[in-house]
DNA sequence: TAGATTGTTAATCGATTAACAATC
DNA sequence: TAGATTGTTAATCGATTAACAATC
């Protein structure tokens, strides 16, 4: 249907910073904006920014710059972030509940609509609305629910038979917390797997380079 | 004092993907990795594996391949993820609790020491051993305690004038939680922003072009 | 020794930047 | 109209891949 030339993943992963960057922008009431300034907010290039948008289309306008409004609805109809997918929860533990709790789906167009664990002791609560079932109850409620994306918040040794479970029970997609990271080509739908450990490693070089007690640059 | 050469941000940020997957296969028993079986299971080359490593020395033997257990130790060495980094954390709400309880800080070689927060609810309490403080507290703790890093989990309003308190305390670098983004260059010291919405819409973006009812490819 | 695999140099590929005509 | 800024083409830069001599 898109008239998208290739889009790299280079491309793809600065797509939600402009989403989150353009969002804040309309916040603060900003009605539009040049290449020129958004890049300098961003760091980035204008160059950058225009031949990154000219992936999927011209969004601006010579000499005016570019619609905030507008680009936030190209941006999420680009992104696939306005269609309201359907997202349960796997593993109701502190990150399962710090996530059901405080973590703002809707940003990203994505409802919640149930979630499940093992420990009786928490099946049959809800959160902000989203209520826990048993596990043994995924399959039924799959069928039942049509969920898109499964938000994977188990131990290590759950997660890979877990989510072989899901794509049985057709989820077409995977956000996956746990220590143990799903391979995409044996898993056969989209995952992305979110380490903390990376980027705390990456912190950790950063600074190793710098000056513990401040007599350094 | 390192002989380094001109290390790519690319490099580095497949460094802890290294570090993690060496970790993996050191507990699978595995002592010793070419690079071209490595390749396979990162879903890389081995190439590149070669090149990314020789950014910063010679850790392999011809014909052989690299002892998992030595380049384990060298990653540590080159992330500064064996250097015992004091960390405290900003912020004890549900994220926060979450990883004061579940994150494995000592992975990454950093160890908590103390947590601040406003709400006397939650003030005095402890986590896994670590105490809560009054926020007020924060001057002198970290003149007593020395933290290297800072843990943001704090609501977004509170974020920039926190961090700025941070850096004025000798804080050397910032993992950052909270959903208002910090600018290096305005704050001073190596910050990671972590979003985690971006990786849900980087989800939904590659989910959009899969079939919801199972009939495509 | 023969086979395997490294580290490195050269070749290719892709991504970013610069430049500019088009035009609001 | 004159000034500003886009979208796109061309030039540059950097990162990945391929090839291979060195050597365990």
């Amino acid at each position: 249907m898109e008239n998208e030339k290739h889009v790299s993943k280079a491309v793809i992963s600065r797509l939600p910073r402009y989403y989150r960057t353009l969002r804040q922008l309309a916040v603060e009431g900003v009605g539009r904006i040049s290449s020129k300034d958004l890049a300098a907010q961003m760091d980035l290039t204008a160059s950058q920014i225009r031949q990154d948008l000219s992936c999927f289309g011209g969004f601006g306008q010579q000499g005016y710059g570019y619609s905030v409004d507008k680009l936030i609805v190209e941006l999420e109809r680009i992104l696939g972030v306005a269609a309201s997918q359907r997202a349960i929860l796997l593993g109701v533990g502190n990150l399962g509940r710090a996530l059901l709790r405080n973590f703002d789906f809707s940003f990203c167009g994505v409802r919640p609509v149930a979630a499940f664990d093992t420990d009786e002791t928490v099946i049959g609560c809800d959160f902000r609305g989203i209520p826990v079932h048993a596990l043994r109850e995924l399959e039924r409620l799959c069928e039942l629910e049509r969920p898109d994306i499964a938000v994977l918040c188990v131990p290590s040794d759950a997660t890979r038979p877990i989510a072989e479970r899901l794509v049985r029970a057709g989820i077409r997609g995977i956000w996956n917390f746990s220590n143990e990271s799903l391979r995409e080509d044996l898993i056969g739908v989209p995952v992305e797997n979110v380490h903390f450990s990376d980027s705390l490693m990456k912190l950790c070089y950063r600074i190793k380079d710098t000056d513990p007690f401040e007599f350094g640059e």
